[in-house]
DNA sequence: GAAATGAAGGTCAAGGAAAGACAAAGGCAA
DNA sequence: TTGCCTTTGTCTTTCCTTGACCTTCATTTC
């Protein structure tokens, strides 16, 4: 049975697709769209269109806030299982391995590739252990997203 | 939906682009356009035309008042500036002026652009708040080293 | 020329609007 | 039962908007 996420999920993948990639929500007239709590349409976004599944997420609070979500194509099947396999935590030298490859093989260039080694690099992340990984896998994921989301919206135009 | 800040943020963006780096406003006079307090002109210039957005605001009072915003181009030895009055602590609103303003002025590509801002995101530094702004200053000083030494390095060759 | 007056802009706090975080409760399938 | 998903509710944080009061400056008045 379709649940009620099940069906906000739906909505919003409407939104994004006439959007072509980009769909700008309010969180509170959603839900009441929906009739069911705020928080309910930040549960759909959070379990549905994470950063893992491929989409960026904006927003901002106060008067006019908004959530807005990016659809992020990978276009390459390896990219995406990249994207996948990198769990909750991430050590250095794993961010270091994978950030090699993808310079190697030509999917990126030096300046993002020193910039994402230095964001990902013990000194930066002055941290104990397990949430240092943790917060490096969040760092290393997001700006993934980031990078292929930009080559994709400047090779469009 | 765009706030009232936001509508008076783009007038006043046009006026400074038409006026070629120099806007001169009175706050009494644009507040009535845009049917608000005048106070609402001041948050309007103090949240979005900061020095930190490389904008000097001169002023004065009584009649014959105005507000003059000048804006100011970035120079290669304020980047060293930059670096040092960056702090031990770095909110994600002056991560992403700091930001806009490298990229508006040439100064830093896109997708670096875009890569730097997940990083420095609260998205990606899922801390709680004095170590979430600590993190953020050091990821930030260790991005902006590795890209301009990546560059000085490229420009070279 | 000094004092009064009015016309600006500056500051700050309060209130409201909107999203985020998180925990607790509910439901359902294995 | 147990362990996931869902769903809701509460509290927090961020951002916007307004209003009251303060300071500065030019102009008028004496």
């Amino acid at each position: 049975m379709a649940s009620l996420a099940d069906l906000i999920e739906a909505y919003i993948q409407r939104l994004v697709e006439a959007g072509e990639g980009v769909a700008e929500i309010q969180r509170t007239l959603l839900a009441e769209r929906f009739r069911c709590a705020p928080s309910q349409i930040s549960y759909v976004i959070s379990s549905r269109f994470s950063p893992e599944r491929g989409y960026i997420i904006e927003s901002r609070r106060g008067g006019g806030g908004y959530i807005r979500l990016i659809r992020v194509e990978l276009e390459d099947e390896d990219l995406q299982e990249m994207m996948s396999q990198v769990g909750s935590y991430l050590s250095q030298s794993e961010a270091y391995d994978y950030l090699e490859r993808l310079f190697d093989e030509g999917f990126m260039d030096e300046k993002t590739f020193q910039v994402m080694r230095a964001a990902t690099s013990r000194k930066a992340l002055t941290l104990v252990l397990p949430d240092r990984d943790m917060i490096r896998a969040n760092v290393f994921k997001a700006m993934l997203n980031a990078y292929f989301a930009t080559r994709q919206r400047s090779e469009e135009s």
